[in-house]
DNA sequence: TTGAATTTTCAGAAATTTCTGAAAATAATA
DNA sequence: TATTATTTTCAGAAATTTCTGAAAATTCAA
């Protein structure tokens, strides 16, 4: 289990990351550690290259799976468990996409709902429920918007990503922009 | 500075919420307490509104000014600084979108972009570098669509957004797909 | 200027999250 | 079945993050 210099440096970097896409330092870097090793790695090589405990290994292998981000693997005549993560790169980002929108949309989106049921009952709550109405028509967009991005198919999500800048001309072909455009209306 | 029930239920909310979306509870708490608030409030009022201490006020309002998320304002005759959210949710949503894009991607692309212009010393290097690649190319391309979502003017946003599913529509004019396409091919 | 009102800072306290390691549970073999 | 290998659990330790409150800095008005 001896690792490059370089490998461990973005091994490391992932372990920094990691707490803002949503796991801890650990998880990242044995998140970061199963996708650039050639082959599937065991709970006690994993805690030996990283130096940390037995049991955080397990709890962070237990978070990878609950994530689907790994999958445990079977070597013939050894009795360990191995992971690796699986197979392509762009079905781990859908997966950390997908659970980050169920953590970060959901839940909100669930207690707007059942607030804006019920009827103001000063101007004060009038105001409020105006905003969260506000808020909640936002949400509930990008939420939409996130799930038909999950449900494209992997090659359609490429050409959509790489478009980039030129959605635009695809969006003036489907909804042809008034002149009276707000803002920026100079060219064409 | 009394707050009903509902507007209170609202507040802890995106007080919970808010770690998820990259700042922290008190922070998050200031952020609902001031959209959802007709008035713009000071910081005594906050800090007695959420009973929090002055100091913590401080530092969320300098957080959220960082964030651009919360305007100053004066009231003649007062000396005290006044504060609220600026204007649109939709304006707000984008702050708190590219800020993220900052600190989620910004910091991988730079350091996998260094790593992979050394070359690699053995097979191992050579595959985690593959991987490495893999990644780099992912989250370039993601950035780049962040990017061009981000400046797109605000209908255009909103029309996109509500496009959602039917956005396959759209990208099977741009890029008719041939009959060989990967996997799902039965219907049509 | 001086001084009162207001805001900011920051050391240490409190709360929260993560990690360890030994014990318990589970699984495989003999 | 008993024995050994392996994994999981979880109480408390360690690390990290957030918060408080008093002191320092700043701003404004007289």
């Amino acid at each position: 289990m001896n690792i490059s210099p370089k490998s461990q440096a973005f091994v490391l970097h992932f372990g920094e990351m990691g707490s803002r896409w949503g796991f801890n330092r650990t998880v990242g870097q044995m998140f970061a550690l199963l996708t650039i090793h050639p082959e599937p790695l065991n709970a006690d090589q994993l805690a030996e290259a990283l130096t940390i405990s037995r049991g955080n290994v397990s709890m962070g292998l237990k978070e990878l799976q609950a994530w689907r981000l790994v999958e445990r693997q079977h070597i013939p005549g050894d009795r360990k468990e191995y992971f690796t993560t699986s197979g392509d790169i762009w079905d781990l980002a859908r997966v950390v996409f997908e659970e980050r929108r169920k953590r970060e949309l959901d839940p909100t989106l669930t207690l707007l709902r059942s607030q804006l049921l019920e009827a103001p009952q000063d101007k004060q709550e009038a105001y409020a429920q105006e905003k969260m109405q506000e808020i909640y028509e936002l949400l509930e967009q990008m939420n939409a918007f996130a799930n038909s991005l999950n449900n494209l198919p992997p090659q359609q999500l490429k050409v959509l990503m790489s478009l980039g800048a030129g959605i635009t001309k695809l969006l003036d072909f489907k909804n042809p922009l008034k002149k009276s455009d707000d803002k920026k209306n100079g060219e064409e």
